[in-house]
DNA sequence: TGAACATATTACCATATTATCATATAATTA
DNA sequence: TAATTATATGATAATATGGTAATATGTTCA
């Protein structure tokens, strides 16, 4: 009970739900979640931390950036309760355009092979822009 | 996802969730809950408040009892999630021990016709003794 | 080696949450 | 009506949490 009660607390948080739900459908780094989030780079790394070190994330670093992908060791409660939520919320609006911004990031990397903080920022911006229309 | 995540925070709090997977069982009075918990009368209250004020739990007055139960309107997110977790928990020790405490509870009830604090008491107090055997 | 980039960590503050004590209210009963 | 039982609420203290700013670490590349 405690250790779901536990797992319960680190999802009920807007960020790490994001987090989760996004590194689900792809491994994702740092940059590219800062980006997409649109959270501060500390804030970040701190929630990626703690969903590290209560066994939610795999880390690995490639070169500058670090990539992060869920546990594939995850123990089953966790990952039934990330699958569950996915599942209640696939047609919630912020994890939609989550969703959304993710394929189009992809799409955008594979086109200019860019990476790095700085070509998400320019990607999201470009978006905003497109949105502003 | 704001709406899933408040839902997230309310279910995340052990007095919480063990208040929501007793009382789908079965509606229960603050009493009983006290009895099952052992809480103190006033945090039980206010995790019962809060619940109700949430749209979790419906109350309803008999005499000197209140008794909860799943609000019959309650939405499909949380009650959902609800039915998710008792999946998950349906072989946990303190969920198991908490509807065994129930049934037991129950038919005490039934037999010696008493409710009230008092007779929960003493039902829970001739179980922990029985169990120091 | 040093500059630049990506990520992590620390220190700190504001706010939220949890639990408790005391007290209030509501209904029943003597 | 006073006492009793059941439940709710307000004040408050202790702790936890979310967020930011500053700084540190690790990696690459000129």
């Amino acid at each position: 009970m405690n250790e779901m009660v536990d797992n319960l607390k680190l999802i009920a948080d807007k960020t790490r739900l994001r987090i989760l739900l996004l590194v689900d459908e792809k491994e994702l780094c740092v940059c590219q979640l800062m980006a997409l989030l649109g959270v501060s780079q500390s804030l970040l790394s701190k929630n990626l931390s703690l969903l590290h070190r209560t066994g939610f994330l795999d880390a690995r670093r490639e070169g500058k950036l670090v990539f992060y992908k869920i546990n594939p060791y995850i123990d089953k409660n966790k990952l039934f309760l990330i699958k569950f939520l996915k599942d209640m919320l696939m047609d919630e609006k912020t994890f939609r355009s989550d969703i959304e911004s993710l394929k189009e990031c992809t799409e955008y990397q594979k086109q200019t092979g860019k990476c790095g903080l700085e070509a998400y920022k320019e990607f999201m911006k470009r978006k905003k822009e497109a949105e502003g229309n």
